[in-house]
RNA sequence: CGGAGUGUAGCGCAGUCUGGUAGCGCACCUGGUUUGGGACCAGGGGGUCGAAGGUUCGAGCCCUUUCACUCCGACCA
């Protein structure tokens, strides 16, 4: 992509509202704007860049394990939450509102009903379980106090995740596959993070596990062991405990952001909502379930929070935007534009993500460019500049900002080198 | 929902105490000079001062009501 024909409204100064430093620098850097709503708001170009590229990464992990995407309105009836009797339980979370014929409904802030009540008018025999089926779209909570830009918005992307099975065993086994899944894709988005033990909340079921993306800022406290990677929340552990339940290493506070977690539900959706199916003993039995969820949007804030300095942001490599940034430092010179072209068509012919600042209004000067590519923090930058004359470019590695002179000759293959 | 605060141009703010026809910086538009770290000069556009009502000859400013947003707390698949 071409910076010119991109919609970034980078700022030097963010809303005086904004606290936080993902909200600040999401801001600023203009992947989100504030649409007006308390906790509402617009993803511009290089926020739904980034979206989309943590949400195909989720996807393709739950793919590999088997998973199935499927899309549910985000509209519910209500009469489908009275079954579980929620309607009462979430309380005002829930924005209830009428349709023309006066039904009332809900704007769906997770979905076990109604993922339960596909299943049930689906799935009659043992033969097909198990499954395993979820979707990726927009929730709405109405958020006693939504706060902190999208690490609690009211409006959010999440993941959510429901199998069903014909026994506790083959549902522990998923909830341990579900489990290493999370790993591999918070560990694919470069975070630091633990497993946590966790209670079940207002979800309900036996076991389930929170995973805490490690920042200070973070809105819970957890106790994590010094000596292996036992975690647990603050509801589950004693605050007092010092010796780890699992080696006998040493405990420590931390804070923590919950960006997922999987519980292990058993039947009590199925039993409540009359979802059964016939086991090969020839008797109908309700499903066995579990549910997984993570926070896509909350993981934007996540990734910024443990992924900054004062500068601006640092995406890690596969949730970046882009890959490489081409500054060219003064787009009217023909051979630096030239070159910078080049370049660019070469590194997209081969996959790279791109993006290249080709503005040459006469406000948007060098500094102008190094300052939004700091901010904006996409991993890499080349400048293309007066020292291209001589065969030379620079190269600045954002983590860090480290700056190299390479030259011009041999740098595709350098770079696809670095990338790789 | 309890406590605190803020609403004036896209963003950051001043002006409110002491009423007299709205201002600064950034951003934006035009022209020129610049050109490797948010450059400079000149000119210009943009605001029913959150909303409603009241007091007054006159309200951004005083009074009443209301709405929104933010922070702390409680709450939170």
């Amino acid at each position: 992509m071409r910076f010119s024909r991109m919609l970034i409204p980078t700022m030097k100064e963010a809303p005086s509202d904004a606290v936080l430093t993902s909200h600040i620098l999401l801001l600023r850097a203009g992947f989100i704007q504030s649409s007006g709503g308390s906790g509402l708001y617009n993803f511009l170009p290089l926020g739904k860049i980034t979206l989309d590229k943590v949400r195909a990464i989720v996807k393709d992990e739950l793919d590999r394990a088997g998973c199935n995407e499927v899309h549910l309105p985000m509209v519910t009836p209500i009469t489908l939450w009275e079954e579980t009797g929620r309607a009462d339980k979430f309380g005002k979370e829930l924005l209830r509102f009428k349709d023309r014929h006066d039904n009332d409904f809900t704007l769906s802030p997770t979905n076990e009903e109604a993922m339960v009540n596909l299943v049930r008018q689906t799935v009659k025999s043992y033969k097909q379980l198990p499954l395993n089926i979820y979707q990726i779209n927009w929730k709405f909570r109405d958020e006693v106090r939504p706060r902190f830009g999208l690490m609690r918005g009211r409006e959010f992307l999440m993941k959510d995740a429901y199998s069903f099975h014909a026994s506790v065993e083959d549902m522990e086994r998923e909830f341990e596959l579900m489990e290493a899944t999370y790993k591999k894709i918070f560990t694919r988005l470069g975070l630091a993070f633990r497993v946590v033990e966790a209670d079940s909340g207002a979800i309900g079921g036996a076991g389930s596990k929170e995973f805490m993306v490690l920042a200070d800022s973070g809105e819970d406290t957890i106790m994590v062991c010094d000596g292996c990677d036992f975690g647990a929340n603050l509801e589950v552990i004693a605050e007092d405990e010092t010796i780890c339940p699992k080696c006998g290493g040493g405990l420590s506070q931390t804070k923590g952001i919950e960006a997922g977690h999987i519980f292990q539900l058993g039947t009590t959706y199925s039993e409540a909502m009359k979802a059964e199916f016939l086991n090969e003993n020839q008797k109908l039995q309700p499903f066995v379930m579990g549910t997984y969820g993570i926070g896509v949007s909350r993981l934007l804030a996540g990734i910024i929070e443990q992924n900054h300095d004062e500068k601006g942001c640092v995406w890690t490599k596969e949730s970046a935007p882009f890959t490489v940034n081409i500054i060219v430092a003064k787009a009217k010179n023909e051979e630096q534009m030239a070159v910078a072209t080049k370049l660019y068509n070469e590194l997209e012919a081969k996959g790279i993500d791109v993006l290249l600042d080709d503005r040459m209004d006469k406000k948007t000067g060098f500094g102008v460019k190094v300052k939004d590519f700091e901010l904006i923090g996409i991993p890499y930058a080349v400048v293309i500049g007066n020292d291209i004359s001589e065969g030379k470019v620079e190269i600045i590695t954002r983590d860090g900002l480290l700056k190299e002179t390479l030259l011009l000759d041999g740098l595709l293959e350098n770079l696809l080198e670095r990338l790789a």
